[in-house]
DNA sequence: AAACGGGTTAACGGCCGGTTAACGCTGGCG
DNA sequence: CGCCAGCGTTAACCGGCCGTTAACCCGTTT
């Protein structure tokens, strides 16, 4: 169930690198590898990845200031940070450079898998029983109720509510969501428009009110009516 | 800017409880506690944390399958355990069982709380926020309000306002912003005035004050007016 | 006065998103 | 063995939004 993680290794020690780049292979995880903070800040920036790892003691830019400046640029990508440094103060300072968490070298790999997956599940939800206001989906019976009424999906649209209701009641990207149907190769179609019609028709249809929402050249968000906030001043 | 995060503490050694408490009402949290497994189980429950802290080693139920119950619950609050368990079997273990972080005791306050504030940064539902005055950016939701009202911005809109309000109060140089939209080639039209003024008026004209300004011959600045005594001489 | 930087409009056209219907594959069942 | 149902895919159509463009306007500068 891990799913193919995409990862960012940025470490000048190469050998370390090429093992750790090993070990993920192992696990199914696909990682680019960057050998300094300038060359890793500029994949950051460019890729899309759902962890990053990074030394700290690196040429040209140092994995903190490199974390610092992605989180400037918005970037927000969960970090673990891979280091010699163990002082509490090294620690402290590492968070506040906007890490996630905090590894100290010599580390045992198992461990760097397992923290590394805790990351990436971190923003994707690790619950059996998701709810969204009225809906409700149990993923080990593998069925979704709305308002006690039992929903019929197709197993796309499985996928699709999934992701949202595991991502709201945040948006989530029309690319995001194409990806998660065809990891490899998006078709050139309009099958993702379908499916999300689809997904409507089952689960917003026979009710009142809508509980997806497009929002326009963002994505699709999950959850209930939109209220403007007309707060009087 | 901590603010208040709301902790659950379970550990059902006192004295070692206690430390915690005070240490974390000293960075201004708020800690309830529970010195065994059901009982923090049913606060879990009950009411919304920001994180949770659990130790392994406890009466009638022990962190790990407490942690596991609430994930199949679909409680999906971080989970940091405390323990004195530090072998790596017992890591893995504990991650498999739904936790976010891992800290071995005896560990330093400062690395608590520190990890727990990176961990409640993550707080599946807690929004990422944008501020600059009354304005709000909500970057999860992909909504901006100003003074609670809602705004609606076109796409290009959202994508400058971003750039704006992360480097508020900062100036931000034409140019730079016109790569942000057109990262080839800029256009040789004045679309970009156009896109620019279209924003002003979904985030200036409905309100007394303009956030919005150009600084002649710099670039366009976001933030509250400038008082008058600015001259660089 | 002309040139320049910036602000303000209105109009056009393409693209995005929603909606249908039809096709084809696959797996189950008689 | 053949039928049917379910599901993924594709093409086509439509409406509205939004990016783009070319105007014109203004004040300041040269």
């Amino acid at each position: 169930m891990s799913g193919h993680l995409r990862v960012l290794l940025v470490e000048d020690d190469i050998d370390l690198a090429t093992t750790v780049l090993d070990y993920l292979a192992l696990e199914n995880m696909s990682c680019d590898h960057a050998a300094n903070g300038v060359a890793g800040f500029n994949l950051a920036r460019a890729n899309a990845y759902d962890v990053m790892l990074l030394d700290i003691n690196m040429p040209r830019m140092n994995g903190l200031a490199m974390c610092r400046k992605l989180r400037e640029e918005g970037v927000d990508t969960p970090v673990l940070m891979l280091t010699a440094r163990d002082t509490l103060d090294d620690k402290v300072e590492g968070f506040r450079a906007g890490t996630d968490d905090y590894l100290v070298k010599p580390f045992a790999f198992a461990e760097l898998i397992v923290r590394l997956q805790a990351l990436s599940r971190r923003r994707s939800g690790q619950a059996r029983l998701l709810t969204v206001g009225p809906l409700q989906m149990d993923l080990d019976q593998r069925q979704v109720r709305r308002e006690g009424k039992a929903l019929t999906l197709t197993p796309t649209g499985w996928q699709l509510l999934e992701k949202l209701m595991r991502h709201s009641p945040g948006v989530v990207s029309k690319s995001d969501l194409e990806q998660l149907l065809w990891p490899d190769s998006p078709p050139d179609s309009n099958a993702f428009k379908v499916h999300l019609y689809k997904l409507r028709m089952a689960v917003d249809k026979p009710f009142a009110s809508a509980l997806i929402h497009t929002v326009p050249g963002q994505g699709v968000r999950c959850g209930e009516a939109e209220r403007d906030g007309e707060e009087a001043v």
